[in-house]
DNA sequence: GTGGTCTAGACCACG
DNA sequence: GTGGTCTAGACCACA
């Protein structure tokens, strides 16, 4: 199991759990993460990323509550069968959609104009993909 | 004094009162807000956003402490003079530097391609502008 | 706010924090707390049941989570206004079904005749309504 | 051997070893098993079920232990001759009270009333019985 | 005052 | 080995 399958930013505003359920449900959606696919243990998981435990257990908890996880017991969490992997370009996108937003918002309240902050973005996106 | 400079999602993970400050900070560096402009009341924000004039009030507090506004006795708030007003795009860009860095994370976890970002991102950008 | 609102069995097999999800659910759907209501808070609670504040705390992030509660930041939480409170019979019915089916499949594995059972609920159910 | 006697839900909250013990304790109490009654081996439960024999082999050591099952080497398990068969009704009731009370608090705090409820029950009841 | 987050650690349940 | 539950306590965020 690949503990490093989450990035984890122990600073910054949003808490760390939830840090994870999102990113479980952008990588399932995104057919990174495929019905049955074993999740790294909780212990791996906040072994790893220097947390506790209970963190990591509280955001697959929820990821369960939510449909996207199923648990095994004794064997461990798997990407649940009734979860929707791999979906539709469309509400992938549709997913990024707060956050494009958000970003839009920003850029204007910096008067950015918009060529700059398209051109940032495509290195950026461009970079080691 | 207008009370709609601000935009305010009283739902929402981000604390109403950094959502304040945050555009504040934008506000400045982009140059809509100059040095010596005044800001509309604490009441007025509150009344207008329905949210708790303490709140508006600490991120007023929290804007002073940070060198972006200053309080003149009895006349309210104003932009400080010491502030960084029209700041270079180059520096603007910097503080949009996070929320990119975020949205590439997003868009590699749902493994959407790059032209389909910038594509949507180009039309919000338009949009309305 | 009433802390014994809620019945709590520290022994017992079922999680303390799921007991109260589950008794807000049935109260919800039953009309005895009714939409914007307020609820004990977590301190409250806690102090009453002898619990750790922070369980309470967990059962009610679950309920908000499942739509049942809603947090007034600041303020604590309320019954959701998108709840569904005060539904049909039919539907209360149904939230029994689980329960009583168990009973069922019980009582034939005990041997004992429909009738007994039911005159022993009889009693129970019309003792001090 | 009939490995169909138990009814197992691996689904659910309850642990499934302590399903299958609470049901010998029903089976032998309501006279369907017998002292000296053969059981299902461990495989076979386990076969029929599709779960983990070692969790089929703690139920019946947990049973053994309380005095329901005997092990008679290289026979299997037996109901045991000191297990108190074919008890009274009164005391099987006595073994359904906690699954009543449960019933009768959730029926209270769904508001539903009592005739609803055992009308209900009754219909379950007489259902191929 | 409210709830939220995280930690450290104990102990349990399950396979 | 897996995850679950609970505790005690610290500290933060918000109104």
């Amino acid at each position: 199991m690949d503990a490093s399958l989450f990035t984890v930013q122990p600073a910054g505003p949003e808490p760390i759990y939830r840090q994870i359920v999102e990113q479980l449900r952008r990588l399932i959606a995104g057919g990174q993460l495929g019905a049955g696919d074993a999740l790294p243990s909780v212990r791996e998981v906040a072994g790893f990323h220097v947390i506790n435990p209970m963190t990591v257990s509280r955001a697959y908890s929820l990821a369960e509550a939510e449909g996207l996880l199923e648990r095994l017991r004794g064997k461990g969490m798997v990407v649940a069968s009734t979860s929707r992997s791999s979906q539709s370009e469309a509400s992938r996108l549709a997913m990024l959609e707060p956050s494009l937003q958000a970003l839009v918002r920003q850029s204007r309240e910096l008067e950015l104009p918009a060529e700059r902050v398209l051109r940032r973005l495509t290195t950026l996106l461009e970079d080691e993909p």
